[in-house]
Order: structure tokens, then sequence, then C-alpha cells
RNA sequence: GGUCUGGUAGUUCAGCUGGUUAGAAUACCUGCCUGUCACGCAGGGGGUCGCGGGUUCGAGUCCCGUCCAGACCGCCA
């Protein structure tokens, strides 16, 4: 028997039992005639002691060639302490040691393996191993444990199955970049990974599987983030006869019962804003609806006072900032280059103070009168105190400029609270884009997503002004879901591609087994994909989604711990056919 | 593809306008310590200042290039 007990399992109600116990060694405390260890496992610490007078001294000798990160086995009996530890669940006691027995000797680890370690992130991810053995990274982890269990359970209980769609797949150029496989069998020719098994689980549905989920691998070979990852994993969701009420129910509540069952918060009817509506309220498609702030658009009463900068604009828009007028002068300059760093991009920046008396002190006094200035105050909605901040310039620019000043001064002002959950969902989505670069449409969603019924008919005049039956989930200012209601008819379905630029022939070679599948009987149906990572993060109050993840990649999609991406061998590349090009 | 920030002891960092032998904390090693739990005390070892080039009497420090890491923009149907 290698242990009796965890290491989180014993109190003093076990006082005097004999105990096996085997784990980590924590932390060595010497004291000359006494020495405790503490020794970890993934369910606690436990200190063992060993003492010059109540150890055999063979044992205690032992004791001294102890290290950090040795795997150890005990045999000993359960003691009282004389001084009790009130901040672990094993304080009360500690365990007399009479045999110890060094399972696997360690070398120093190269941080250490405490709450707060010294270890920053690139020595962290290179001992990947020795993170996961840290409180913070094993509790990420079994929290999406915990998340997972919640999700699987919820779904199927609610009547989904959970369906395996295949990981080689084809590549399609459309969206995001595929990884590719070669295939030795087929020489030349390549797999690729999914970027989701979207095309999978509408054939499911075709299939009269009716409610399919499955929590999933996806690809997608594209720069990474705080928040993205090559690989990822969904929640993927499709349903047979359903509207996108059905759908936004359905996942409103799952999501509704996460956060009840996860974090003891319950939560109100979820918002439901229209594209059109966040864009213009918040600059952005996945508004952070904690905190206030909401733009003011102010172009009557702004233009056409002798500003220049303004008149000329085609959007100018501010917001108010609250308690932020006793900003000082060197504060707001700071602001104003924060917004002109070229992430931002932005030109400028106009400041207005709403002081506490009433009054109003700009940067554009010289323009703007006191009464016009009170007007703009209103219409962003600013009490006594608040700073204005306005910008100006083309619609789509200013308003993500603005959006990213927002963001930062929510953060800067702590109201973007990690306790505090504000879901909403963001619907009516514009069914194209136009991509000037490429002079064609692109799927705002994917090429899959309906029209809305009655605007079909737009689509062979005004298919910029066509909106889709397609929406997000929006949590904390992260888009943590989307879906839509797909297009289950097959000749709708060759328009869209029509529209999106493809020839037929292009179609039929790379979606012909949808359009032949379509032609079979297949129902209406739509989906959500919740990203799981993502969700995860959220819901624990972190928005990087590295600390759940496993194994994750570096900035550069590198596996630092495996050093992945790697060459392979000249024989494995003769074997597919391959030749290197250029490195 | 781009912008910004960083790379100095095992680790996290300091090192000013270039100037003696590059420091601190922590980790590690040795000794001491009769109840520790961030134990304490005394001592010790530990550096290719990412790499290459340049400027200079002299470079951790300035310049150029390059590699690596992080945040962001583009990108992510």
């Amino acid at each position: 028997m290698l242990r009796s007990h965890t290491c989180g399992d014993l109190n003093i109600s076990d006082k005097n039992s004999s105990v096996v116990l085997s784990g980590w060694v924590q932390k060595i405390r010497d004291k000359g005639f006494m020495i405790w260890v503490d020794l970890r496992d993934r369910y606690g610490v436990t200190q063992l002691i060993f003492d010059s007078e109540r150890t055999p001294k063979n044992v205690f000798e032992a004791a001294k060639t102890l290290g950090r990160e040795f795997v150890i086995q005990v045999h000993g009996t359960v003691i009282e302490r004389e001084s009790k530890n009130k901040h672990i669940p094993t304080g009360d006691i500690e365990v007399l040691v009479e045999t110890l027995q060094v399972l696997n000797a360690s070398k120093t680890p190269p941080f250490t393996i405490e709450n707060n370690t010294d270890g920053g992130e690139d020595i962290r991810m290179k001992y990947r191993y020795l993170d996961i053995r840290r409180n913070p990274v094993k509790e990420s982890l079994l929290f999406r444990h915990r998340v997972s269990m919640e999700v699987r359970n919820y779904l199927s209980t609610s009547g989904f199955i959970e369906v395996e769609t295949p990981c080689l797949i084809k590549s399609t150029p459309e969206g995001a970049r595929d990884f590719v496989v070669p295939s030795r069998m087929n020489s030349g020719e390549f797999y690729a990974l999914p970027q989701s098994p979207q095309t999978f689980k509408q054939l499911l549905m075709v299939g009269g599987m009716d409610k399919y989920f499955q929590i999933v691998k996806c690809f997608r070979d594209e720069d990474l983030r705080a928040d993205r990852q090559p690989e990822f994993t969904q929640i993927d969701c499709e349903l047979t006869f359903v509207e996108q009420d059905d759908i936004l129910n359905t996942f409103e509540s799952l999501t509704k019962h996460l956060l009840k069952t996860l974090k003891g918060v319950d939560v109100a009817a979820f918002p439901r804003m229209t594209y059109n509506d966040a864009m213009r309220r918040y600059g952005n498609d996945k508004p952070d609806i904690r905190f206030g702030m909401e733009f003011g658009e102010l172009n009557t009463l702004a233009k056409g006072k002798g500003f220049q900068v303004f008149d000329k604009q085609e959007l100018v828009v501010g917001i108010a900032v609250p308690g932020a007028a006793t900003f000082t002068r060197k504060e707001i300059d700071k602001l104003i280059d924060w917004v002109k760093r070229p992430q931002i991009g932005a030109n400028g920046l106009v400041w207005v103070k709403y002081n506490e008396d009433g009054s109003y002190k700009s940067s554009v006094d010289k323009f703007y009168s006191q009464e016009d200035l009170s007007k703009w105050a209103d219409t962003c909605n600013a009490q006594a105190g608040d700073l204005l901040l306005v910008m100006a310039g083309d619609t789509s620019a200013t308003r993500s400029q603005l959006s990213a000043l927002r963001m930062e001064m929510g953060e800067r002002l702590g109201l973007r609270k990690p306790d505090e959950f504000a879901p909403l969902w963001i619907v009516d989505f514009p069914l194209l884009e136009w991509d000037a670069e490429t002079e064609r449409f692109h799927a705002m969603h994917h090429p899959f997503t309906a029209p809305k019924p009655d605007q079909v008919s737009l689509l062979e005049t005004k298919p910029e002004k066509v909106y889709a039956n397609a929406y997000d989930l929006v949590l904390n200012g992260n888009e943590i879901g989307g879906g839509s209601i797909r297009i289950h008819d097959q000749k709708l379905q060759q328009r869209m591609f029509d529209l999106l630029g493809f020839t037929k022939e292009e179609a039929k070679a790379q979606f012909g087994f949808l359009m032949d599948a379509f032609q079979y009987g297949a129902p209406p149906h739509g989906g959500i994909a919740l990203g799981f990572d993502r969700l995860v993060a959220i819901l624990d109050g972190k928005e990087t989604i590295r600390d759940y993840i496993a194994f994750p990649k570096n900035n550069s999609g590198r596996d630092v711990m495996i050093d992945a991406p790697a060459p392979i061998d000249t024989n494995q590349l003769e074997e597919l056919a391959l030749t290197i090009n250029k490195y």
C-alpha cells in the first residue's frame, strides 16, 4: 500500500491513527532538533514531523537528506500539533514519522512551487508539469473539469447527445487558415484539421440526430492572443426544428445554470441587443455592460461651430468617464498619447471637464460655449464630476477607437469586476461584409448562415442590407459564443456561394457533400458554439485562457516544453512525397 | 506582416547622463537553533549582462542587425 490517506484527508478525528502517506516534499523546516516537512499532493498538504527524540535515529538522519519535490512515502502516527495552523484544513494535526522511503529524488526545481511562484511565464511553460503542481494552475484545471461536467450533464439531461466528428477533414480557403496534414497513402494530398465541426453537425441534423453537442477541439492557424490558442475547445451544438428564440432560450438557460451552480450567481434575463445598437452604443459587437459610459453621438451638437477638426468628420462621439473631472492636465495628456498609439490609431482626443460646480472646462473652449458643452454632457449622460472624452473621424474606425478607450477607462476605474457577470445576446448581425481588399463579400458569420426569411429577395438587389438570424453570446466584454439558423435549402445555399464569389465548380468541390445532403430532406436547423476555454476563464474571473489549458502554446504558437513544431526527418518527408523549399 | 515592451545569478529584478572587482531578494550549500508553518541566525558558492557586429581610451549601459518572450494591431468565414 502506497498510501492510506491523501495529504488533504487527515484531521483531529484521526488522532492516534497509523497512516501511510505519499506525496511531494513541498517545504522543509529544519530546526535541528526537529524537522518539519510539508507533504503535498493534489488534495492538500499534511505536515510531517521528524523528532530527534521520538523518531528512529536512522529515519531522522534520512530526513536531513530530503530536498524539495522529492517523492516520498512515510508510515507514521497522527498526532495533535502543539501549535496549530488555522490556515489549512489539516492544520490541527501532523504525522509523527516512523519510516521514510524516498520513492524518487528530485533536482531542485527551477522555480518555487508555491501559490505565488517566483517563476515567470516562460520558465513555467517550459516546465509545465511543475507549474501544474502549483495550486492556482491545479485549481484552474479542476474548475475546467467541473464546468465540463456541468455542461455535459445539463445538455445530456436536455436531450442532447454527444457525437464525435472527424479531425482529419478537408481544407477550405474560406475563413481562418487551416492546419494541414499530409496523407502518406494519398501522395500529394492533404487533410485539414477542423476549424469547427460545422458541416458535420449540420449533416448530423440531416441524419436526424435532432439535438447534438460535442466538447471538441478546433484548430485555426492564426496569430495568438491572451484569449486565443491555435487549438482550442468548443462546446459545439446543433438543433433541429428550431427558431432563433429556441436556441437563445436553451443556451441562456445553460449559461444561467453554469453561473448558478459554479459561481452561485443568479442573473436576470439576458438583454438582447441588435448588432447595430451595440455598435452605436458601445462601438463594439461584444460590449462589456458591467459599466455604463455609453456613447453619445454629438454630430448635430458639435459640427458647424467653427471647429474644423470636427466639421469635416463623419462621426463625432463621446463618453462620460465617471468622476474623472479631477484628472490633471498631465493625466489627460497621457490619455491622448495612449489613444494616439498605433494600436489605437486615433488622431486626437477632445476633453471636457464637467466640474462639480456645474461649469465646463474643455480643450475646445474657443469654439463652444458653456451651453454647447452642457448639451454634450446631457447627450453622454454625464454627471457633475465626470470627464467627457470625444473623438471624431470615420464612423467605424472612431467607434472602435472610442470603444478601446472606454474599455481602458473601465479597467482603470476598476469597473470591470471579475466577480460580476453581465451576459447579453447580440442579434441581427449583417449577413455579409464587404471586403474592400479582395472586392468581394465575406460571410460575417459563415456561409451556411440563413438570411432573415423576409429579406431573401434583397439578396438579389442589395445584399449588403440583408441581416441574418445570427447571434453572439457576450459575457463581460468577451464573445463566448456565436451561432445562427442555417440554410437548409440547396438552392439558397447555392445562391450564397454565388454571392461569396464561389464558382459552381468551387462550391461543388468544397461543399458538394453538403449540397447533396440538402437534396435528401434536410430539416430546418440551427446551432451555436461556445468557446469553452474562454467561458471557463471568464467564469473564473480571468481573461487569459492559458491557465485553463494544461499544455498551452506560447505567443508564437510554440509548445516550449516539447519544442513543437519541429522539422521532420527526411525519411518522413520522402514517405509523404514532400520537399521543403524554404525555411 | 506591423507597433510597443522586455532579455543581467537557478528564479524575480535593480543597475542613472558610458567609467574600479555587476548588486538585492529569493532559491541552493554549510553550520547553529527545543514547536516551525514566508521559521530565525551566521557564513558560503553562484554571471558568456540573449547572440553578432559597430562607435569609444573604455559598453550591461549608446548605435545597427538578429534571436527569444509578452501585450496589442492586422488576421481569427
